[in-house]
Parts: structure tokens; sequence; C-alpha cells
DNA sequence: TCCTGTGAATTAGTTCACAGCG
DNA sequence: CGCTGTGAACTAATTCACAGGA
């Protein structure tokens, strides 16, 4: 589980191969062949057997992979095999979407606090969590020992949010915010922009071959 | 406004760059260097200047863009000239915070009808839009003239509900489902993950050197 | 025979570096 | 001079193609 440098759509995969697994596994397979998995993903079977090849050789040959023991190995790489204590940032939709996703906590992603500066929302509860104010920011990250911030709040801001948040020692941001965050060495960040995926889309139809 | 193939990765970043012309435009400024937009979007100023330079040459050498004619020519690029007729399939709570999200408005991405199963969903209002039953799809997809449709629904139901969008018309899909989507040729599928997006920080941190 | 694992070949994407125009 | 525009060089990612083990 060492390997130097994997690339960010290596990794991407893999987390997706690992969705199709537990399909599969939920289904009573035991094996599945690269093959397979490459068309769930949306992939080549090369695809597949490369990635999975940075990190040891989990088939055997002629008979494709033990379903089980490779979701295992998954879980293992991605670093699934733990629970994770998150903060969000920011209590408009968005968030309370987040809050309610069963996919995070069924993934071990554990929402353990939610912040954010209206006067008004602070002491409201969501489900098990009461809303805090922003100020207790600091003072949450270290009570609630936070390893993951998710950022929902508008652009403006984010960058100071991001700032306190890592001073107070949260090593790890899932941006939502449309701004690029500028943070130290060590501190990873994810961004999310549905803006942006929209504008893709809009992108592919304003140059289509029009038939 | 013709080149070839143009590569996911430009074309995002160019939304990207639209972004901030739009902030530099609020600010009064009105003109900027690659530079300057590079440092804002996180990226290169060779990279900037080789994303703009597939569309053909918008700088004065010396001195930089023009902070107005680059943002008409990034939404025109972008096509995002016009308004778009969306509509959101599933009406849980992302649903909701997208229907709610004034960036695709303002945009021109227009919510014109949201569609549930769930019979008790039927009927209520969310703002100006009233649910209807998945059964009108088809119908609401003629009689709104729908382009885009997001898909914001379990990953069961999705390939079912993908086929008749298709069938009806639409030509556009953003997919939040976490499941490959198979489509014919000419309709464009892009695919969010939230879940992805978190398992790729846990990633980070398991692989993180300890210092 | 079937399907993995992997170097080699290819293709795609980014960065360099500098000529040339304002 | 300053900063764009862009081929050329480089680096990264994907696909090919086949040797070899179950």
């Amino acid at each position: 589980m060492l390997p130097r440098k994997i690339a960010d759509s290596t990794v991407r995969r893999l987390a997706i191969y690992l969705r199709f697994l537990e399909e599969f596994e939920d289904q009573g397979r035991d094996t599945v062949s690269s093959e397979a998995l490459a068309h769930r993903a949306g992939t080549t079977s090369a695809q597949v057997r490369k990635d999975l090849s940075f990190f040891g050789s989990f088939g055997k040959r002629g008979l494709g992979y033990d379903v089980h023991a490779l979701g295992i190995r998954l879980r293992e790489i991605l670093g699934l095999g733990r629970r994770y204590r998150v903060l969000i940032v920011g209590a408009g939709r968005l968030a309370g979407a987040l809050v309610q996703y069963a996919g995070f906590s069924a993934r071990g992603f554990e929402v353990v606090a939610v912040v954010d500066r209206d006067p008004d929302k602070i002491g409201t509860a969501w489900g098990e969590i009461v809303i805090e104010g922003v100020a207790q920011l600091e003072e949450i990250v270290v009570r609630e020992q936070v390893e993951i911030a998710i950022l929902v709040t508008p652009a403006d801001p984010a960058q100071g949010l991001v700032d306190r948040l890592v001073q107070a020692g949260v090593t790890a941001v899932l941006n939502f915010a449309p701004v690029q965050l500028h943070v130290p060495e060590g501190v990873d960040v994810k961004n999310v922009n549905l803006a942006v995926e929209l504008e893709t889309l809009s992108y592919a139809l304003a140059h289509r071959v029009h038939a």
C-alpha cells in the first residue's frame, strides 16, 4: 500500500469498483472478472487491471477476482477501514442533504457537528445534531476530534474559514464553495462545483454536431 | 468555436475562469493577465493561455485580456448565451438544494419541473414548482421542452429513468445516482458522486506520510 | 483455455520557452 | 518592455498485446 504517486483518476475508479463489488457481493457472486467490473464502471478491462496492479496482484488467472477479498483490499487501500469524524461548515440546504445522505455514514463518514453564522439557525436541531455558532469552530474541532471538514458556504468567507480549520488541526477539506482555497502543504482539499458540472453539459450541447 | 476535440479538463477550467472574470468585472477591473486568472483558478498562466488559444486569441500582448470581452467570449464558448430548461428527477433533499441553488439560475439553468415516485410528495409545492408524478415524465419533457435532466434518485431506478428520458428527447443528463448509465450516441451524461469525493480524501489521509 | 499482470506503444495533457506584437 | 500565443519538449494516463499461471 506504498506506491509513490497514484493518479487521482485511479483512486476515483477504485472507489467506483468498490461500489460494484459490494453489489456483486450482495448478489452472492463470489468471483468477478476485470471485464465485468469494467462494464459496470464504464471503463475497460485493461484499465481495471492496471489500476489494481499499482497495489498488488489480487486476481487469479483464468478465474478473475474474489469479490469478498478484493472488497477488503480496496477498503484498506482507500482508507475506509475506520470511521472519520466530519464537521460541516454552513447549514444551508445542501448541508442538510449531506447530513442526511446515507452514502456517507455507510462508508464511515460520520457528521459530528454542523456550524453556521446565522443566529436564527444556531441552536436548532437537525436530527441528532444541534447547529452551533461558527465562533465555536476551533473548540468543536478539538472537542469532536474532527478530521475532515466539508465547506458548504458562499465563496466569500471560505478562505477565512479554511484558515481557521487548518489552524485548529483539520487536514482534509471537501470544498463546495466556488473558490480556489490556498492551504499549507500537508492539507488536502477536494473541490466540488455543481455549476461547473452543468456548464460542461451546456458546452456539450452547444458544440454538438447538429443533425 | 469549432475545434475538433477539447479536453473535459479544459472546459472545466474555462468555466472557472469565467467565474473569476465576473468577479473582476464586479470590481471594476477592465483588464486581467493570464497570471492573475491562473492564481485565482489554481493553475498556471501557460495553462490559461493554452486553454484560451484553442478557441482563438483574445488577449493583447503586453496588456492582458479585456475582462468584459473575454467574459462574453467564454459565455459563448460554454453555450451560456441562452437559458436551459431543466427537469429534476427525484425530490429528495439534494434535489431540494439544487432547486434553490442560486448558482444555477444565475447561469441560465432554469428548473421547470420536479418529479418523484412517492405519492406523498406529488402535489406538494417547492416554491413555484409543484412536484409531479414520475408517470408524467414523458409528458413533462415535451410540455416543458426539457433539454437537461438532473437525476437525483437511488441507483436502482436510474437506468430505467434515463431510458425514458432519452426516449422522450432529453440529450443531456447530470447524474447523481451511483451507477454508470448506458445511453445512445449523441446523449451526454456527466456523473457526480459525492461519496467518491470523500473517498479520495480518505485515501489521501490514509496514505499521508505520517510526520 | 481463460483471464490476469504488465512492459511497451500510444495518446492525451501540461509545461517550457521564446518569437513577436502592442 | 510586458505579456500573449504557440510549437516543441516533456510528463502523465490509457490502451495494446501477449507471456504465463490457474
